[in-house]
DNA sequence: TTGTAGGCGTTATCAG
DNA sequence: CTGATAACGCCTACAA
């Protein structure tokens, strides 16, 4: 998978000798701020003795050029340890071989997974994951995009809060792909919540749940109102009464915050947008004297990383996130080399991963 | 913070007007495979009645150029709303905005909080984050470094793996910042763990513990030794007795593989190379029967997100990983900037969290 | 203060 | 199949 070529510290200085004898080293040592520079495909050209254009054909698209000047070529780069300058290649291509990636929040571990998926295949193709964070703000998200837009070959928006429109435009210039939502003429990838949703309700609702509260995620999040559809549908399904509560946050605090509300609610069962509100929530219900799952039970979103920490561990509707990074990397990377892949959007399978956070009720509420 | 101007989509195609006259948008177009570039600073001379050496000059370095031509500059480029071309300008200057950070395990919570400090602080001063890992291992560790060298301004490594000479090397091309390791004539920020530590080991005495082992991480991990010499001189002080035990890896199913040889070691304290351990010991340990703490105390290291979560809640040594994060970027703009910081390594402090996976003995062992 | 001209390392277009 | 040569967009002496 690695290309490069060992890169040893050289410290030759002097000018190139004639072309038929061997030189060992590249002629330029030194530029800009002491930065040790690498050999260049001139020198390369010098030492083959060929064309530099030649060697430019043969060092990116093998094939163009003869087998004998290709070997030479290959022989004298290596010696010299040549190795492409990515900026000079960009600026008559646009191409750089790095993907960008926009987070909606680096604190929340919900992305850290897909952030691990998209660096990992990017990295598996040769593809370098730039990263950037949009701090839940719409507004920064577009700025960092538009920023990112100019570096990268292509883009991924994971949970992105800025409108469908300005995805569309972004989309319009470079190859984009989305996380954890749905646009029109972007390729998405997004979990299929129906499955681990219905499984989370059937289970509730064979544990003797009649009421259920939904604790939503932020407005602007795509997510957070198809789970509430979700959760909506299934309920209605298994005859279940279903409220939506209001977070401030999707994070541990803003579950804790809603705890009283959930308790106002008189649900008996309640799923929350993501693992972090559930986590908060129980935290708080605990603190507060009750048992889950015996006075409640709590179900999550996600399954991320410490997820099964808490006791009891929490019961939650998994999210391939890690997945869904890696697919939409790869989305992205057919997108550029021209195999378009399937144009539609890409789903994934939720599941239920049932925990101790969820059960009978053992007391009348 | 947020430096770009709008980007409006323009459909402008024609030929730009005299330069009295008021464009209104770039004149060129589309170039490459259909991407819209936008304006290049020929667009802007042309538009303000310049040379475009000198709307260079006005754009990167103000105070070169009169304060009228600058502002006429200024208010075209807006007008046609100019961004650089991170490339072009790459290239004959070598800098990009850019830093590279590597670290070892992109799965492993601790190093998000690193990563978080370093995109924020990175971002604040308009500079992106280049994000690889080296999956623990010494070559990809250097395979990738040498592949972000060509790319970036600077690098930080986080956790290194690799060499004190391979890392010098990389730093005499390049301003490189280390994490979580000391090397010489490099700049580097390390948590320092004696206070941690000594707090650690003083309660645990307190408690009445005389046997505690440690259970180490990683061999080439330059804090795992520190971590061990800090166990080792503070229960030395404190009249207590160290052990230390080996770990397979440190992650939690490290910690759990780790629970037999705990057990055998007739400890009954333990402090872990890192939280993961930690948390892996504790299930296991729980599971075997084992009640923590009133049988066996067990501390962790970092304090990671979901330390917390686990019950009882990790006692642990908090590393402050953000700040690291953070200051190594820091460091590292510093450096880029021109005005050398603290050439030395810089210490950030490690702080007992108390929580209730320690305490005193109940019984006998 | 501003314009001129050359170069940064590659790719792409055309001839040969 | 290979060699010239002109971009790519910006920076920077050097000259005016």
């Amino acid at each position: 998978m690695a290309t490069g070529p060992l890169l040893l510290p050289n410290g030759y200085d002097g000018t190139v000798t004639d072309a038929t004898e061997s030189a060992t080293v590249p002629a330029s040592t030194k530029r800009g701020r002491g930065e040790k520079s690498s050999a260049t495909i001139y020198d390369i050209a010098k030492l083959a003795g060929v064309n530099p254009s030649t060697v430019s054909r043969a060092l990116s698209k093998p094939g163009r050029v003869s087998a004998k000047t290709q070997k030479i070529i290959e022989d004298a780069a290596e010696q010299l340890n040549y190795q492409v300058n990515p900026f000079a290649r960009a600026l008559p291509t646009g191409r750089t071989q790095t993907i960008g990636l926009i987070v909606a929040d680096i604190t929340n571990p919900t992305f850290f997974d897909i952030i691990r998926g998209a660096e990992t295949t990017a990295a598996a193709r040769d593809y370098t994951l730039v990263l950037a964070e949009s701090a839940e703000s719409p507004e920064t998200e577009i700025t960092a995009a538009r920023r990112m837009m100019g570096t990268v070959d292509g883009l991924i928006l994971a949970s992105p809060r800025m409108d469908d429109e300005l995805i569309r435009e972004l989309a319009s210039g470079k190859p984009v792909a989305v996380i954890n939502r749905e646009v029109d003429g972007v390729p998405c990838v997004v979990p299929d919540v129906n499955k681990g949703i219905s499984e989370a309700v059937r289970s509730l609702a064979a544990n003797g749940h009649k009421n259920v509260a939904y604790v939503a995620g932020p407005p602007q999040s795509w997510m957070s109102v198809r789970r509430w559809e979700g959760v909506q549908a299934a309920c209605e399904w298994s005859k279940l009464k279903a409220v939506r509560l209001e977070s401030s946050k999707p994070t541990v605090d803003g579950g804790r915050q809603v705890a009283r509300d959930v308790m106002d609610s008189g649900a008996t069962a309640v799923i929350t947008y993501n693992d972090l509100l559930a986590i908060g929530l129980m935290q708080e219900l605990q603190a507060g004297g009750m048992r889950v799952p015996d006075q409640i039970s709590i179900v999550g979103f996600d399954d991320i990383f410490g997820a099964d920490f808490t006791t009891p561990p929490l019961t939650t509707v998994r999210s391939p996130l890690g997945e869904c990074g890696s697919r939409a990397a790869l989305l992205l990377l057919d997108l550029l080399l021209g195999q378009a892949g399937p144009e539609g959007t890409v789903r994934v399978e939720t599941e239920l991963v049932l925990r101790g956070s969820s059960g009978r009720l053992l007391v009348a509420n």
